[in-house]
DNA sequence: ACGGATCCATACCTGGATCCTG
DNA sequence: CAGGATCCAGGTATGGATCCGT
């Protein structure tokens, strides 16, 4: 089920080019909810499923063997990206440990097969799979993406979280990523103690994504 | 709909008195699995629900309120407890800076509602619920079980819960407390290191239970 | 008889993202 | 427009206990 090489991935990807959601959908034998709001994962899940993604650990790209990521993404008819892509959950208590190599966020981005939906206002069921891109940054990119990830990581490793918004990094921000505004995750504070906070997750700006795929 | 008082909790116990399992059920509009081992643990559910247990946070007791601890037990025909009772699982990390006063079988044992609810082999929906017993344990019991616990938290503390088995403990014992021999749950080694160990759970003999009834 | 294994319900967490005001 | 808020699916952990082979 699993595609053997990063050939057959691709492969795969290319045939889903051109079918709506809904179409998938019905091949899945999924329903689609009718309002978009109720459905907002559901597209990246259903390409997951057509793709042969693994049932994966957490923290595992969604082809392990191939150490290839999948994200899907909605393009706006300028073929711009109309959201910011979530890549990960922030660890906020083992962010003091990490460093960017060996971090969650360098392995999700280093090698992203992307496949762009088409964004609203028509219905989910209607908007079709555009063409996936296989994407692995350049060099000049990776540099700013780690110089952002090593600038939240700083202070969230001091124990300052509470004092970020979405407004740190040029590229890769940290932005809430919970149930609610009320969800409680467990951090740490300034003094290393237990903290419950908003779960945060890091989340790649569309000024960057559009770079991907102008 | 949580009782207000100890006395209302016992009074709506008593009204329960009588009733079976299966008459409880359909009261909460509950469906009963024909067989007994797909429902295990739900006639201790639909006891809670039917007292106002209320939805608590984990580690707190059934009424936090008062300070009170919900445990059905099945009684043989002879009144004798048939099986071991539950207590709460075991937090293998925290264990080795727990102490006695403030852990929480101490917690939980310190006054318990009992519920008897007739022992096979008769089917689960015409089992017929007794009479309850509100229990604080005596100096002499809380002396032993204290015993029990202090010494399986010590091994445990060691890191050393993979020496530990159920013949430990004169009234209170270890056992796997998990979906399968499989399963595995966070734990620590001899050198404090992360171990992924069978989750367990403290249990209360049945002869120490049967003291209770006698 | 009892030590080890297992079963259900429900809450919580994580990964999939997009929604929606000011 | 974009920062902050939110929504679903599916897996895991926990609390409710009893099952069952030796």
């Amino acid at each position: 089920m699993p595609p053997a090489s990063e050939r057959e991935l691709l492969a795969r990807a290319r045939e889903l080019a051109g079918y709506t959601v809904g179409e998938l959908a019905a091949r899945l034998a999924v329903a689609l909810p009718a309002q978009s709001a109720r459905a907002k994962g559901l597209a990246g899940q259903l390409v997951e499923r057509a793709l042969g993604a693994s049932a994966r650990q957490p923290h595992e790209p969604d082809f392990p063997e191939l150490g290839i990521e999948l994200k899907t993404i909605p393009l706006g008819a300028s073929g711009r990206p109309r959201e910011s892509t979530f890549v990960c959950g922030a660890r906020l208590r083992a962010m003091a440990e990490s460093e960017w190599e060996s971090s969650e966020v360098a392995r999700k981005l280093g090698c992203v097969l992307w496949v762009p939906i088409e964004a609203g206002p028509a219905p989910l069921g209607a908007r079709r799979i555009g063409a996936p891109r296989l994407w692995r940054p350049s060099t000049a990119q990776l540099a700013v993406l780690r110089a952002d990830w090593e600038q939240i990581a700083s202070v969230i490793g001091r124990g300052d979280v509470e004092l970020l918004d979405a407004r740190t990094g040029r590229w890769l921000q940290l932005r809430p990523k919970a149930a609610s505004s009320r969800t409680r995750g467990r951090g740490i504070d300034e003094r290393g103690a237990p903290l419950r906070t908003l779960p945060r997750g890091f989340y790649l700006r569309a000024v960057f994504t559009a770079e991907i795929f102008k």
